[in-house]
DNA sequence: TATTGTTATACTCTATAACTATA
DNA sequence: TATAGTTATAGAGTATAACAATA
């Protein structure tokens, strides 16, 4: 597998739809300027090396950390996952859907309210989340790859400081 | 409009569907170590503000970044508009006559060559331009509304030092 | 009558393909 | 033959609405 080593350099293919704003020639006018604009720029490059890094079509970013959850918090009900996530209840059937034919999760029908099931994770379900765990830290030591570890601490400070 | 004094306790309201993560009995496991989740809801959280404070369902954060580039280099082609921000050109089309319907900007022929268009902002589409600044100013200042002025600044290094 | 989960449907974004008019 | 721009079309992703089973 080439992507294993894939840090260093391969900032330009990963991105594959961000203005660079660096460009001779167009003045970006308030753009550079803006936070929001940043930010906007540092996700885009993010979702790329994690998508990348996944190396699956099928497996979203949202997708694995449902199955993040649904491993750590076993027999949660979909509801629960739903609200949890900020999903809509068809949003997570079809996640579940997906994860389900993979056989990495099951529905269990709750003997107190057959309307509802505890899902849980399968063996080859936290299997699955541990490998994808290694891969998801990967991508996230990628992002922070430019970033010594003080700015990288400072960084998700800071992120968490706006958005909890 | 009461949107002008937003600022403070809105948060809430303002992000539609993220997960907060600091929810009792729900174990996130690896997502709130992740840099690359925190981005995520923050871009979330910034792109709702944005939304907001525009008010208008037509004027997307692309479309201004449209119009800012638009004004501040007269006469681009599509083309280079496309490659500027990203876009394909069919996106650029399209966006530049959602603009062209306001009177804010115009298609000049060009002598040069009878293909393409030289893209100005109409004068209307300046004073529009102007007003967006104001709006778009303020979503990014209530952005960074936890932050001190040093941590905002901190931050936009930082972010600017992973996708620049 | 309210709630859980599913299925059906629609809407937005964005991407590609096909077309035109010029070069 | 290649390029600028447009129009048509298709694919994700995500939202609501309608439905079946159960409470």
């Amino acid at each position: 597998m080439d992507q294993d080593l894939a840090i260093p350099d391969s900032r330009t293919e990963v991105r594959p739809r961000a203005p660079i704003m660096a460009r001779v020639g167009v003045d970006y006018g308030l753009l550079p300027e803006l936070a929001g604009v940043s930010v906007k720029l540092v996700w885009v490059y993010a979702h790329g090396l994690l998508t990348r890094e996944i190396n699956d079509p099928g497996i979203t970013p949202l997708r694995y950390s449902l199955l993040e959850v649904v491993g750590q918090n076993p027999g949660l009900q979909q509801v629960q996952l739903a609200e949890a996530l900020a999903l809509t209840r068809p949003g997570t059937s079809v996640a579940l859907d997906f994860w389900e034919d993979r056989g990495c999760i099951e529905r269990r029908k709750l003997a107190t309210d057959r309307r509802s099931f505890g899902i849980f994770a399968t063996s080859l379900g936290m299997r699955e989340l541990e490998r994808l765990r290694a891969v998801v830290r990967q991508a996230d030591a990628a992002l922070m790859s430019s970033l010594t570890e003080d700015e990288a601490s400072q960084f998700r400070q800071l992120l968490k400081k706006i958005h909890l």
